[in-house]
DNA sequence: CTGAATGTGTACTGTGTAGTATATAGTACA
DNA sequence: TGTACTATATACTACACAGTACACATTCAG
């Protein structure tokens, strides 16, 4: 039920207030579309985060990246997973090689694969 | 409800019965944990997957691969999702980058990770 | 001062998940 | 023929998920 996922939102939300008003509770909640209620809980911790869709307009409007608010909220986005579920060998064995790996070495694969011919 | 799970496990638990009767639907699911009449449902598709944890005995009974299976059930195995919730900006980003690319440019990219001085 | 907007507390709900328990019916074989 | 094993049908359950509804107390602007 916990995790920072609540805490990292509610200071989300109230830097973009700074400059902008409609960002209280009340009127991001209408605009993601859940009671005012229910996203307090949930920046306070004391709900679970949201489905994923609801994250994902979270997002959106805070202007923060998806998958790492999805990450605090313990989910991995569904369309990654397809992803994996269609070529399960595959993305498995990739994954699995690249677990402990640095994140420079993990960099430089994306890149080789972007910039090369593949 | 549905998916070629069912089927799936039924065809491999059937040929792995031709040689060693104690992979009836009671035995195997004695096994792994579960009311045989939960199996049986299972396997002709009329009640959902199972949780991980029963796939993933499943899978070592009947020695087909978890990844294949889970994936076969809709899922994807919550180690692979662990590595990347830990790191979602880099993971999600490489597999995006490769969610296209045909198969044997994958295994081109595990290959030379695995190889390679990284 | 008032009333509009803000955040929060409490209670409740429908749906899905992951099964169990028990009864039934067919089959093998000794 | 009976008993042991097989699969299946039917009914039920406990718990988690993803919220809603609404009342309440506070704050802030005009």
């Amino acid at each position: 039920m916990n995790s920072g996922f609540g805490r990292y939102v509610r200071d989300a939300r109230e830097r973009r207030r700074e400059g902008d008003p409609s960002f209280s509770l009340r009127q991001l909640a209408q605009r993601i579309g859940v009671e005012p209620s229910f996203l307090s809980k949930v920046e306070r911790g004391e709900s679970a985060p949201p489905s994923e869709e609801k994250i994902l307009r979270l997002a959106r409007e805070l202007g923060e990246d998806s998958d790492v608010l999805l990450a605090l909220a313990g989910k991995v986005s569904m369309d990654l997973q397809e992803v994996i579920r269609k070529r399960p060998e595959l993305f498995a064995g990739l994954i699995r090689q690249l677990k402990d790996m640095p994140d420079h070495a993990v960099l430089r694969v994306v890149r080789e694969v972007r910039d090369g011919e593949w």
